[in-house]
DNA sequence: GAGCTTGTTCGACAATTGTCGAACAACGGT
DNA sequence: ACCGTTGTTCGACAATTGTCGAACAAGCTC
């Protein structure tokens, strides 16, 4: 089944924010974000691959995440450009690891 | 006694966007970028007082705001500068109420 | 000091969330 | 056709979170 990637429009803000304030999936976002498409399985950060399809999944449904499936295995990857039109400096404010001061 | 209020730099990225990723809360500081300093009382967004409290608590220990006493009252207010300065581009993001385009 | 106003703190409770192992599904290669 | 690989889905469980009323604290005014 294809899977449920929302109109970003439709995603409240505060439901991006929720995506987000987590550190497993911020590290995955960083990720995406420095390597452009990734395969799901490369996105390990030390959880199971059972919480990392659900944070893919919170991910996608939040609209930050486009899959595509390939064979055996899905490629994920990031909505730059339609996440910095619609929110201006959101991701770049979050990107960045250490503070940029 | 003095209420905690972290500096910046302490605090998480995950925690400002957690603290960011509530209805309620997202209200108290768009109320707050709008109008500047408010007490307390006056954020009112259908939560009972003891919800209120909370939630400016979570506020202010995602280092979002700062509270000064005066009198039985409780001002509270944005710390816009430092977040714009730490995070340029997150509370913009944040603020608008329907997206930008 | 009595009383009112303004907030905070304290359980309590329901709902949500992050996590896992196990079972399942789809695909590719031998 | 059988494996092995890659992900998803399904309970289950612990931890966190949003909410409330009630009790408490601090300050002002009469």
């Amino acid at each position: 089944m294809e899977p449920y990637e929302p109109d970003l429009t439709d995603v409240p803000v505060t439901a991006v924010l929720a995506a987000l304030a987590d550190d497993v999936r911020l590290q995955m976002v960083r990720a995406l974000a420095e390597g452009g498409e990734a395969a799901c399985g490369t996105l390990d950060f030390g959880v199971s691959k059972a919480t990392r399809s659900h944070h893919l999944k919170v991910l996608r449904e939040a609209g930050l995440t486009r899959t595509r499936a390939a064979g055996t295995s899905r490629y994920v990857r990031l909505r730059r450009d339609e996440m910095d039109q619609l929110y201006p400096g959101l991701l770049d404010a979050v990107l960045t690891p250490r503070p940029p001061a």
